[in-house]
DNA sequence: GCTTGACCTTCCCATCATGGGAAGGTCCAT
DNA sequence: ATGGACCTTCCCATGATGGGAAGGTCAAGC
């Protein structure tokens, strides 16, 4: 079949398949007389192999360990799980990361009135990094945010 | 100031500080006779502002319009405030992506032994997309996990 | 004065996964 | 044979960041 097919049977785009293939994530199919990559159902349960994998946000330099490991009948399910283990690790920190960020700005929008006054924390926030000259009639408490 | 000296005060390395200039992010400085670019204080505090924005994960072009508005004496606090809801609800976005990814993950791997042996719940489950045509040890319990 | 090292300048390249699009070849149905 | 839907390769762009080369400048110490 050609790549279009391929494509849409396996939910990775043609152009990404090119891709994958460049970059030795995948082995170049056969190609038809005309030039044309011809693909057989093992690559399209490869492909989807790899559009899982992706779905999980592995690199493809993390799948390209993962598919060493499916097609290798001896491994240990031990290396699969160090993988998957470090990926949710790096996962978390990204999250944690985004949380923070989400967190320390919601104060920020919690303390703004969001009306037609020019007086904003938000703003203030930013140019003076809650270190401010003259307090606000935030009050007193606005300090605790910090 | 040189921008090594800016960069150094603001916390905005050399490098960026160029490239927030040539995005328009920030005016050209002026240049001593020997074509270094020259800072003065308020551009160290323009940068600092540049800077917490980013660590709140502002886009470039976020910042621009944070910028404006900084600028902006007769702002609506409300226009700053819709920004950043804005931006609070793509880190939001963001991070159920990374979580749901996180989860599906830590399923997989608390379905994993981790031993010698090849057999992995996780492995599996990218290759399979969940539908294991022969069950394993793991029991009839799996199945919920999808 | 000359050397040395720490700056500065511009320019190009790389990242990572993804897509857009051009120019040109192929295939099939009408 | 014509047109449209494919396919091919090649180049470019994204966004924020850094690396590094080639070359100019400055200041300190000899």
């Amino acid at each position: 079949m050609n790549i279009g097919e391929a494509a849409n049977l396996s939910g990775v785009s043609a152009k990404m398949i090119r891709y994958y293939e460049e970059v030795a994530l995948i082995r170049p199919p056969a190609r038809n007389q005309n030039g044309y990559r011809s693909y057989a159902e093992s690559n399209i349960h490869e492909l989807k192999f790899i559009r899982r994998a992706r779905d999980l946000g592995f690199t493809v330099e993390q799948i390209s360990g993962l598919m060493h490991l499916w097609r290798d009948r001896s491994r240990a399910s031990a290396d699969v799980k160090r993988l998957a283990l470090e990926h949710v690790a790096a996962l978390e920190a990204k999250q944690r990361e985004i949380q923070e960020m989400a967190n320390a700005l919601k104060h920020l929008v919690a303390n703004c009135h969001g009306d037609g006054r020019p007086d904003c924390p938000i703003i203030e926030n930013l140019a003076d990094g809650g270190n401010h000259a003259s307090p606000t009639h935030l009050g007193k408490g606005f300090e605790k945010l910090r």
